[in-house]
DNA sequence: AACATGGGCAACCGCTTTACG
DNA sequence: TCGTAAAGCGGTTGCCCATGT
């Protein structure tokens, strides 16, 4: 851990744009990591840690910069209906977006939008374990052939979460449920890998949701 | 023109997780 | 197995700029 004279002694504020030179030339040079060497290294006058951040977010190459498409704003809600405020998840499945970035957006703009809509009542009857009185009205989360009827798009999205830790590992797991199984589970049993992967319905914010369902299906979010 | 206000974003803080000796 | 340092992550802060008064 840095101590306090380490701390004080380190620059803060804004990057300028030789310090961003100086650390993209030693990191295209010696690689990333170990970022506590790099100011020592370096010559740069920033901690480790503010190091590391300025090569995540703005120079590490293929980043992308500017206005979220309307493909990326979807995904962000779409996914932060399903897991909340995991912004490193969610920046893994937008190529060239940083979870800063993607927080910020949620904050600044989504956030927002989100909260003037108003959850509708969903529609979510038949789902066998729930004997709990409010998940009644679950709807089927499949048809009569048991096919998931979710968009092929959401499914994709969340099969696409699949990577390398347990978390997503897990996501990916529900998503490529089927719906045999119509239990409910919620996050914290996935994380402990409490769930078989054939249950596919989640709680979040106390409702439950299946997990590969469109979510524009689902949470009909949004009044216009 | 000067000031106030709010939005957007970059950066920092502190906690948690991971890696390693 | 334990302790420590490094890295990762989400929340928060504070600066800058555009807009309104």
């Amino acid at each position: 851990m840095e101590n306090k004279e380490a701390k004080q002694q380190h620059k803060r504020g804004l990057w300028k744009p030789e310090e961003d030179l100086i650390l993209k030339n030693y990191v295209e040079t010696h690689g990333e990591g170990n970022w506590a060497a790099v100011s020592k290294k370096s010559g740069l006058m920033r901690g480790g840690k503010s190091c590391r951040l300025r090569w995540k977010n703005y120079l590490r190459p293929n980043i992308k910069r500017g206005g979220m498409s309307q493909e990326e704003e979807d995904l962000i809600i779409r996914m932060h209906k399903l897991i909340g405020n995991r912004w490193s998840l969610i920046a893994g499945r937008l190529p060239g977006r940083t979870d800063n970035e993607v927080k910020n957006y949620w904050n600044t703009h989504l956030n927002k939008k989100c909260r003037s809509g108003k959850r509708k009542a969903i529609d979510l009857g038949g789902s066998e374990n729930n004997s709990d009185s409010s998940n009644e009205k679950l709807p089927r989360l499949c048809d009569s052939q048991s096919q998931p009827i979710c968009s092929a798009s959401t499914r994709n999205t969340l099969q696409g979460l699949e990577g390398d830790n347990k978390e997503e590992k897990n996501l990916a797991n529900c998503a490529r449920a089927d719906d045999s199984g119509g239990g409910s589970f919620n996050y914290d049993d996935i994380e402990c890998g409490l769930i078989p992967p054939n249950n596919a319905t989640f709680v979040f914010d106390d409702e439950p949701f299946i997990a590969y369902l469109d979510s524009f299906v689902v949470f009909e979010a949004f009044e216009n």
